[in-house]
DNA sequence: ATTGCAAATGCAAATCATTTGCATTACTTG
DNA sequence: CAAGTAATGCAAATGATTTGCATTTGCAAT
């Protein structure tokens, strides 16, 4: 429980109420084992736990969380995806195309490229995002089927 | 014009028929000087050419250019963006975050990294990634502003 | 503890991008 | 040139996300 108790106080850090929709929020974030979420697939948890919480509060929530860099946003199809952003966060990802499980990738192959970019392209990076797609472990120990 | 006649015969060649709204949508490609492009741009730029195009043939048409491998989808924020896709093309690109204007990368950052991840992570990479935020040329030399 | 108030919420309706059903039209192949 | 299928126009549906407004609530100051 100690992980959701840090979560609570980032959220009052950042100057933000501590209300029962946001304590649902990050529970359902800590448990969503690395998975990336949609807002309906977060609305769906949150109902379980509390019943009456409205789905605007979850996009109100999931926008402002985004705004104080405590979760992710990814706009990977057609609806947009959250993922708690971690501390030592980056922007690699290796995310599965069947579990849609995500995991950082501690390692940035970047720092040549960009180096690279700036001197033979005259285009000057501020930001890259990097994701692999393919499978993970488990899902290619399973993968009888594909 | 040259240009034009290949995307001309490249639609013949994938059986798609060759009407009004695919020859004035290519050619908005074409023309796009390398911007991405959403759907409701790219419908503007046609009625300009031919009034009577609707948006659904619009979006019909997009979706029939990315099956078939003439044009990329990319889900960079709420509204999908279009591009051309070339014969060498590749998913890397530098994607200026002022004007919009998109450049293809020629160069794999990621060789190596997917070997790390393959061997170190349990991994297995099939598809990749890599978009570079930043300024282009143009608009970091008018970058007064910012 | 109680109060005051800005911030947060619920609700319903609006918005915006995208999709779809269906009747009509128009490329292309023979 | 005709036939058949693919493509289009139109209007309405869908689905995700946003917003206005009245009500409630967390929490800092009393």
């Amino acid at each position: 429980m100690k992980q959701l108790e840090k979560m609570y106080n980032l959220i009052k850090t950042k100057g933000l109420k501590l209300t029962p929709a946001r304590k649902i929020m990050m529970e359902v974030f800590l448990n969503s084992g690395n998975k990336l979420l949609n807002a309906s697939e977060i609305y769906d948890q949150v109902r379980e736990k509390n019943s009456k919480t409205n789905f605007s509060t979850i996009y109100r929530n999931l926008e402002l969380l985004v705004d104080h860099g405590i979760i992710e946003k990814l706009h990977l199809g057609v609806e947009a995806q959250y993922m708690l952003l971690d501390e030592d966060s980056c922007r690699h990802h290796m995310i599965c195309t069947v579990c849609h499980k995500i995991e950082p990738l501690p390692y940035c192959p970047l720092k040549e490229l960009e180096n690279y970019i700036r001197d033979e392209h005259n285009f000057i990076p501020t930001q890259h995002r990097v994701e692999i797609y393919g499978y993970c472990k488990k899902c290619s120990e399973h993968k009888k089927d594909k």
